[in-house]
RNA sequence: GGGCCCGUAGCUCAGUUGGUCAGAGCGAGCCGCUCAUAACGGUUUGGUCGCAGGUUCAAGUCCUGCCGGGCCUACCA
């Protein structure tokens, strides 16, 4: 709708996992993008959620001795948590047991079923509880316990038999490849797209969207013995935000959605059944959906058994909250998958953050601390020394917006990255120490030229590092009206007081041992 | 079986539509500086651009095959 809008989404998180790294690593993606939008003047909703509803949490309820809903208020907890433990800056925290997601659910489901793209029929297959899905015989197999389990996933199966609501997703198919061509930005990244044309090319059948085998759900209009498929129902969070049925909500006004952010698993529910929902209902589908990749454990991949899950709390608590932030925004490349390693979060932390911009900001400060009273040196007239330095620092903006409109990540803080570098690479080449005996003037001048170039790496660096950022942009008296990127090119006023500096990224201090890392720790893995 | 992606310096990766494309960062060695969080700067580090062919005046950059890694999907059953 209006340019001026961007509404951004993570999935919501099923309330039976335990958060880890895969959900912090989506939200912050979401997190870095909504910040971005916010100091660059944008209106902007921000949704994170959880996922209440399927027969996992039905028993997971039951062996609890639980109520659902108690069950999952107390599970959905943990999630909720991660929000400030990740600085995480969310407009809602939409849960699927809401009454007015139930409404926007059962609404969807009548305009469908209005439209003709939902009958009823009967389903029989291989059903799996703990993969909420029905497998083809063939996508299964009989183990030696004689117990018959999904192929890919392991999970038991059980035959079942029942009847069932069907979306139309066959007749979709024509609808949703011309969909994808007229909107090539519609998935993301590119191989992400690649791979959904190439299944939908390769023909959709009707997709069962109800079930009969368990209550805790969001119940069919008209027919309560049948509960609404997950995805259904889940995916449906994304309008409820936004008031659907009520296109006259104060929030309808964001959608569609400029932003789904996914793991690259749960692409297809998003780019394929959403849309089609979507349309079968007369209503707009999202703009995007990026697909990340995942993460994998110093070369492992993760998983429950192996026990090597990456809790992303215990990395704040031992390198910090923006470290950590920018860490996984900075290593990978956004969409790929990434390897989390200590040596390189520690690499990142000491040469990124502790030794180019902290140490940036405290040589340049504590110069003008030391000689220029304590306040914004004045500025003097521009050489061509300086002018390079400057235009990069001027148009990072620029081209930082551009990098994020595509979630390059990685690519913006290089963008970023290069600014400081060239700001370290001008203390050195100018070596205002040396002009405090030949021409103060000048040394003046270079200081505030670094002390400017500082200030908008630092306001571009916001997203990323909320936290640190703030406390350097306090050290340089950069008021909050200052902050957003409509003050980009507000230059320092030449006399501000400036508080006395202090670091703001120290160096990794290792807690063991104070023997230093071996040289070549890693050779081989 | 079909499809998609990838394999570039020790490590992580950039390399548009083929012709300074053989690069960056990190690590390591050497040198310099001293404002600073022993931080910063300069410089070096000599990679058959997975392998083998082909197209072209010219190919990491296009084509074919192969090897290796990842992913989507199908089926044999």
């Amino acid at each position: 709708m209006s340019d001026n809008r961007f509404y951004i989404t993570t999935p919501i998180y099923y309330v039976n996992d335990v958060p880890h790294i895969g959900h912090a690593y989506t939200t912050l993606a979401c997190d870095v993008m909504a910040r971005f939008m916010r100091l660059d003047g944008k209106d902007v909703r921000f949704l994170t959620g959880t996922d209440e509803h399927g027969q996992k949490v039905e028993q997971a309820a039951a062996n609890a001795g639980m109520d659902p809903k108690a069950f999952t208020d107390k599970v959905s907890q943990s999630f909720r948590d991660l929000v400030p433990a990740m600085g995480y800056s969310p407009d809602n925290f939409i849960r699927t047991t809401e009454p007015r997601h139930y409404a926007a659910c059962q609404a969807l489901w009548n305009k469908v079923l209005a439209a003709g793209d939902i009958y009823l029929g009967k389903y029989a297959g291989w059903y799996s509880v703990r993969d909420e899905a029905f497998y083809a015989e063939s996508e299964t197999e009989v183990g030696p316990d004689n117990k018959r389990r999904a192929t890919a996933s392991g999970a038991e199966v059980a035959w079942v038999e029942e009847p069932s609501y069907f979306f139309r997703l066959s007749a979709w198919q024509d609808r949703l490849l011309k969909f994808y061509e007229d909107n090539p930005r519609f998935i993301a990244p590119q191989s992400r797209r690649n791979e959904v044309i190439s299944f939908v090319k390769g023909g959709l059948q009707d997709l069962s969207v109800s079930r009969t085998t368990f209550k805790w759900g969001v119940p069919v209009p008209n027919d309560p013995a049948h509960i609404m498929y997950v995805w259904f129902d889940a995916l449906t969070n994304y309008i409820t935000e936004c008031g659907y049925p009520d296109e006259t909500a104060p929030n309808w006004k964001y959608w569609p959605a400029d932003l789904h952010m996914v793991g690259k698993d749960i692409v297809r529910f998003h780019t394929v059944y959403w849309p089609a929902f979507l349309m079968a209902a007369g209503v707009a589908p999202p703009k995007r959906v990026y697909a990340h990749g995942w993460w994998t454990n110093e070369g492992q991949k993760i998983s429950k058994s192996l026990g090597n899950t990456i809790d992303t709390v215990a990395l704040v608590k031992e390198f910090g909250l923006d470290q950590t932030r920018y860490f996984l925004m900075r290593e990978v490349p956004f969409g790929n998958d990434g390897d989390f390693r200590r040596a390189a979060m520690v690499q990142r932390m000491d040469s990124d953050l502790a030794n180019a911009y902290g140490n940036l900001c405290q040589r340049v400060l504590s110069i003008v601390a030391k000689n220029c009273g304590g306040a914004v040196p004045a500025k003097g007239p521009l050489t061509d020394a300086d002018r390079p330095l400057l235009d990069k620092a001027r148009g990072a903006l620029a081209a930082v917006r551009e990098k994020i409109n595509e979630q390059a990540f990685n690519e913006a803080l290089t963008t970023i990255w290069e600014v400081i570098g060239d700001a370290n690479r001008y203390v050195d080449a100018q070596a205002p120490w040396a002009l405090a005996k030949t021409d103060p003037a000048r040394r003046d001048h270079v200081l505030w030229v670094l002390i400017e170039t500082i200030r908008r790496v630092t306001l571009l660096a916001q997203p990323f590092m909320p936290g640190s950022t703030a406390r350097i942009l306090d050290q340089l008296a950069v008021p909050a009206e200052g902050r957003s990127f409509a003050a980009f090119d507000r230059e320092m006023a030449s006399g501000t007081a400036l508080p006395a500096p202090q670091g703001v990224f120290p160096r990794y201090v290792d807690p063991a041992a104070p023997a230093p890392a071996p040289k070549q720790a890693r050779k081989k893995a």
